[in-house]
DNA sequence: AGCATGAGTGAAACAAGTTTTCATTTCCGT
DNA sequence: ACGGAAATGAAAACTTGTTTCACTCATGCT
């Protein structure tokens, strides 16, 4: 349980309210939500919180939502990709690697793809799509 | 000639010098590139032109490069993808629609894909990619 | 237990990109 | 010409995100 560093406790807030979340969430979302259990936890504490479990590889980048950044868990381990709801930031997951095909295309154009710039595909949940947003 | 609107000087001398870039570009490269012709033009005029081409459709986002939105002029008619360089901006455009079996895969996970939000694909040129950037 | 150390913290200052405001200028149809 | 709408540029305002800094406090050592 050391994993966590020293002085863990607002971290451990944090990660709770980050997992209960259970979708894509921006900086101030997670913020809002850690600060009902911990009424003194600033905002900055929540980014850097969000940039070492980016660092550690244990929270992805799943581009923006109203011009904030949103975030979300990596759990699975091989090889995936997140899949993001842009309205919503509901996230599924694809197993297999269903980009190969653009990635030939791309490579084909003379490019390579940027795949850790393409860690989650945005798309639509369906209900968003339901609701014509 | 009328789709410029009136007092098309300056969004002409901006047209130009988007097009002569040839590549994704940021709202300051567009706006220093276009003062060389129009040393008064200023950086507003510049951020005004961008918006208005892409409502009218001229042009589209092409992601961020060091925090600031790129955009790429959208010549092509037909349903397209560009390749963009996350590095330096260069473009290519995919004609068929590589993104299909990502669609597929999308929608066997109840998510439609966000075609608008995946305009450009992000990617690396082989200068870039070679340069090891 | 006492203590020194350094990671952790939050408020506020800062930075950068983009948008808005506003007074002024310029174009265009009349 | 003229009147009015659109366009313009400078500056201010706003937004998101980062950095600074003084201070707290858990941790490991004695």
């Amino acid at each position: 349980m050391e994993e966590l560093g020293r002085n863990r406790k607002n971290r451990a807030v944090l990660l709770r309210a980050g997992r209960e979340m259970g979708r894509a969430f921006t900086v101030a979302e997670l913020h809002r939500s850690a600060r009902e259990a911990q009424p003194t936890l600033g905002l900055t504490t929540a980014y850097r919180a969000v940039d070492r479990w980016r660092e550690e590889g244990f929270v992805e980048e799943a581009g923006t939502r109203g011009g904030e950044a949103t975030y979300v868990f990596c759990t699975a381990a091989g090889h995936h990709h997140h899949v993001v709801c842009v309205d919503c930031g509901a996230t599924a997951t694809l197993e297999g690697c269903a980009l190969e095909p653009v990635r030939t295309a791309v490579e084909a154009a003379g490019f390579e793809l940027a795949d850790e710039a393409l860690g989650s595909l945005p798309a639509r949940c369906s209900t968003c799509a339901a609701d014509g947003r």
